[in-house]
DNA sequence: ATGGTGGCGCGGCCA
């Protein structure tokens, strides 16, 4: 089973690249963040024609998820308990044995921001809903873009990434407890070394010069951790004329 | 130190 994340920074800008990277990686699922369009926009027919089917909960202009995947989603929630958003931020559904919770987590702009505050307001429910998700489902993955780089190996500038937003303290705690529930960070069963990233700002060659962040992951409950067998950032995508500013993270379940 | 780029949608917001 091959279970995927990317933050795409628009469905109709990326897809041709989107179609191109299920062709060349063929995951099971794969879940997107900062889709970008309402649902009457969003490109069902492309991603069916191709062998997928595809679930969506997106907005104009801003965030949006997506779930594309080889089986069928079944038991699908857009909105969790408690958390009346209309920013479409959150997709989960069943596919196979695994109960898939997709998040597009907000950046929280500054520390002194509302949105900051909306951000820990924000992860505190969805925590609440892992609880309750991991408790009635014994194989959970929650992934996608967390806009939280956990440790200090996951920037590429300690001293500049010291006290922002996605690497501030609260933040960090809540990635920690979602670990503390007991779910794994996959990339970090393999990969222990810095310098491994998923995100680089379009602006000042970020990417040329490796200065990034990892924010994006894929976090697999203790029963199916133990049969994950690889978690790799694959870089390539943001080489593309027109890259998402996001890398794929992909991971391979027995 | 500031501003650098990109997407949406056509002015300004968001990242």
């Amino acid at each position: 089973m091959k279970i995927a994340t990317w933050n795409i920074n628009s469905i109709k800008v990326r897809l041709p690249q989107i179609l191109q990277w299920l062709s060349e990686h063929q995951p099971d699922i794969l879940a997107l963040q900062e889709t970008k369009t309402i649902d009457e926009n969003f490109p069902k027919a492309a991603i069916e024609a191709v062998g997928y089917q595809v679930i969506f909960a997106g907005q104009k202009s801003y965030n949006g998820v997506a779930v594309i995947t080889r089986h069928l989603p079944q038991n699908v929630i857009t909105d969790i308990p408690d958390l009346l958003d209309p920013q479409r931020r959150i997709l989960v559904a069943s596919v196979a044995d695994y109960r898939i919770i997709n998040l597009y987590v907000p950046n929280g702009e500054s520390l002194l921001s509302e949105k900051y505050t909306y951000k820990l307001s924000w992860l505190a429910k969805v925590k609440n809903y892992l609880q309750q998700q991991l408790k009635e489902h014994p194989h959970v993955v929650m992934l996608g873009d967390f806009n939280i780089a956990p440790e200090t190996i996951d920037v590429h500038d300690p001293a500049i990434w010291s006290d922002g937003v996605l690497v501030s303290e609260p933040e960090r705690a809540v990635f920690k407890e979602f670990l503390s529930l007991g779910l794994n960070d996959c990339f970090r069963l393999f990969e222990k070394s810095s310098g491994h990233f998923s995100w680089w700002d379009y602006r000042a060659a970020s990417f040329r010069r490796n200065l990034g962040l990892r924010i994006d992951h894929i976090l697999a409950s203790e029963s199916i951790a133990k049969k994950c067998v690889s978690c790799i950032i694959d870089k390539n995508p943001r080489k593309n004329e027109q890259p998402s500013d996001h890398a794929p993270v992909l991971a391979e379940f027995l």
